[in-house]
DNA sequence: CAGTGAGCGAGCTTCCGCTTGACTT
């Protein structure tokens, strides 16, 4: 390299592995991801002429960019190494518009970070493609449109402050649709039968068998009375061993982290919200003090959808198996797993940077949340290259008369994998309890005695909430968001007060129902839950150059500008009508009504502007302070939302979560899935 | 910790997706 060249990156980690690869040939700098966006204060996009997007250097990005200026200067080649995506190849064009007068400039790019890739990627420098780069901006483009033209809307029919988009809106109607079936759903009532048998008078050990067929249909026992005439039926009959199945099943490994899966398990097994996990994820990447002082970053990238592991992480891990827990563990060729469609390949999957740092080789070095999200990484990772488990599963069926019981019992053969790691679910581990019950060796024909008959009653169960989990999950299945994406979806809203998030379930606010209600009604198109799904093929087939940036755009535009127009002058005015109340005026008599102000919502007079009476909303439920009379109220500080007693300053109770308020704690309480 | 809203009309709120900030509570 008789030349002198730089190198940008994305991000700072990434400019140290690769400068390490490189050599001292090449300085290696960081943009810090996107160095130019739409402006903020206004729509930025010429929707008059061939929808021209007015980029411009993000503010505080300004310092970054004179630096990158200044460690480009005296050079002659500049390699635009950002990842290989649409996001990453506008960050190119944008670096070379800012940086590349009079310079050679090449795009690289390397779907992992090791010598061979990297080099490989160094001996083939290319042009930017304008493809991907058309694809970004008309991604751009599209959710500037959307936000910036409905959330104003909003502003004028509904309060100020408010908001809506392609992924955030879709997040609450997700949120409202579940909380419609819930109220919807009405609980059926159904009985079960077990019975408990022994191989013979005498036998200690007991198993249960549960009633699977009455005459060879699945029985449906709806009420008390049923279940104990069917009971009593049953009790003429013997119990004879009618069939014996045995059987092996094998279970796999799960594929190592992705960032949504990341979260996920982080919220069942830890009971941490996503953004917890993804800033404590940040400290374990960014690096933590070991031994010697020196900062090593402990798992790789956290923001990523790929499984991807490079080949000497595998085979570190296999290293790793073999030596601590022998062949049986060790597969005979590593297990492969591949990423969801249309994932971004360049980075890996989530995972310990080396496989051969235990948790508790490292315990000491790190804090409690530290350690308990390393270790579900490490475990997660180290088991997806272990062998399966194995289990034995007998299923015996007993005969009495017309009703057909059947009892299962697994053993564990071979725990493999699971010794290291298991799915998180306390509902499983109880029903696995009682599936470990032992069955006794049993012959077909062989009777069996019955010590009792079991019925017990039931009611199938309304949906469950989401969770922050179910929610990225949800998400993450109709190609929502990103994962850079998924913990700020969630944070923006509950930010607008269109979601709340009680014990750890979703719940959608009145606002956003209404919210939901209204963009429903007048933007189907953008409120359709598949709509990001469409753009997504859109956006492939520009990548592709098959078709043409305006083309998508127009076709979008045509019809949106016409749902903007008529919700003008149609969508309902909550400003001016709010929500109906059976309360009245207490100056004047006049119905009141729910309106939406900077303070939130509050109890308006019909009449206004006429008169001018108006009224907090309280919880309705009273002050637990010992002698105060008041209420506790619903408050808004800048650091978010907390109640308050009615009586204040007289009073100063404050409290985060509401206390349970009896006779109503029973509708209010969330279905009891995994309790967060 | 009083006051939220309409309208007059100043100026403000807002999108999604890349990254990591450190002008003192």
């Amino acid at each position: 390299m008789s030349k002198k060249s730089v190198v940008i990156v994305e991000s700072p980690a990434k400019s140290k592995t690769i400068n390490k690869i490189l050599g001292s040939g090449y300085m290696v700098v960081s943009s810090m991801g996107h160095i130019m966006d739409l402006p903020k204060s206004r729509m930025g996009v010429d929707v008059k002429n061939n929808f021209e997007p007015e980029y411009i250097v993000i503010p505080s990005r300004r310092k970054y960019l004179a630096k990158l200026k200044k460690e480009t200067k005296n050079k002659d080649v500049i390699y635009l190494a950002a990842d290989p995506d649409r996001e990453g190849e506008a960050i190119s064009w944008h670096l070379k518009n800012q940086l590349g007068r009079k310079k050679e400039v090449f795009r690289v790019t390397f779907d992992e970070i090791t010598e061979s890739a990297v080099k490989r990627a160094f001996d083939n420098p290319h042009a930017i493609n304008m493809n991907l780069v058309n694809a970004q901006q008309t991604r751009r483009v599209l959710d500037r449109i959307v936000g910036y033209s409905i959330s104003p809307l909003l502003w004028r029919k509904v309060t100020r402050g408010l908001s809506a988009g392609r992924v955030q809106s879709i997040a609450v109607r997700i949120i409202v649709n579940r909380e419609n079936e819930i109220r919807k759903f009405i609980q059926q009532e159904y009985w079960e039968i077990e019975a408990l048998l022994r191989k013979e008078e005498g036998e200690r050990r007991s198993f249960t068998a549960k009633l699977d067929k009455i005459n060879g249909v699945n029985p449906e026992i709806k009420s008390e009375e049923e279940a104990v005439r069917i009971t009593e039926d049953i009790k003429k009959n013997k119990f004879v061993v009618s069939n014996i199945k045995e059987g092996t099943k094998k279970k796999s490994p799960l594929p190592p982290y992705t960032t949504s899966k990341m979260q996920q398990d982080a919220f069942n097994k830890l009971h941490f919200p996503v953004q917890k996990t993804m800033r404590i994820a940040q400290q374990l990447y960014e690096g933590v003090e070991l031994y010697n002082k020196e900062s090593i970053g402990l798992i790789t990238y956290m923001r990523t959808d790929s499984v991807r592991v490079s080949n000497d992480a595998q085979k570190a891990a296999r290293e790793y198996i073999l030596n601590e827990y022998g062949e049986k563990y060790y597969p005979a060729k590593p297990n492969v797993y591949r990423s969801k469609k249309g994932a971004q390949e360049a980075h890996e999957c989530i995972r310990p940077t080396i496989p051969l740092r235990n948790p508790d080789s490292i315990k000491k070095f790190l804090n409690a949340d530290q350690f308990k999200l390393y270790e579900l990484i490490w475990k997660r990772f180290l088991s997806s290259q272990m062998s399966q488990a194995l289990y034995a599963v007998t299923t015996v069926e007993i005969g009495a008369g017309i009703y057909l019981f059947k009892a299962s019992g697994t053993t564990v053969v071979f725990d493999g994998f699971t010794v290291l790691y298991t799915e998180a679910d306390n509902h499983k581990d109880e029903e696995r309890r009682k599936d470990d019950w032992k069955i006794p060796l049993l012959k077909v024909r062989e009777e069996l005695v019955l010590m009792k008959l079991l019925p017990s009653r039931h009611f199938t169960k309304p949906p469950a909430r989401y969770s922050d989990a179910t929610l990225v999950k949800a998400l993450e299945e109709e190609g929502i968001g990103r994962p850079s994406t998924y913990a700020p979806i969630i944070s923006t809203v509950v930010a607008r007060h269109y979601v709340k998030r009680i014990k750890g379930y979703l719940h959608p606010t009145e606002l956003g129902e209404i919210i939901n209600n209204l963009l429903v009604t007048h933007f189907p198109t953008i409120m359709d839950i598949g709509f990001t799904a469409k753009m997504e093929r859109e956006l492939d087939d520009i990548e592709d150059g098959k078709i043409d940036r305006l083309d998508v755009l127009k076709s979008f535009y045509g019809s949106f500008i016409h749902n903007v127009d008529e919700a003008k002058t149609h969508m309902k005015s909550i400003k001016r009508e709010g929500v109906k109340t059976d309360k009245i005026c207490e100056l004047c008599g006049k119905p009141m009504i729910i309106k939406w102000g900077r303070r939130g919502k509050f109890l308006s007079c019909s009449d206004f502007p006429k008169c001018k009476f108006a009224k907090s909303i309280t919880t309705g439920i009273k002050c637990p302070n010992p002698g105060c009379e008041g209420e506790l109220i619903e408050r808004r500080s800048t650091r978010g939302t907390f109640y308050g007693c009615t009586k204040y300053p007289n009073c100063k109770y404050t409290t985060r979560s509401l206390p349970k308020e009896d006779d109503k704690s029973e509708s209010e309480k969330p279905p009891e899935l995994n309790n967060g």
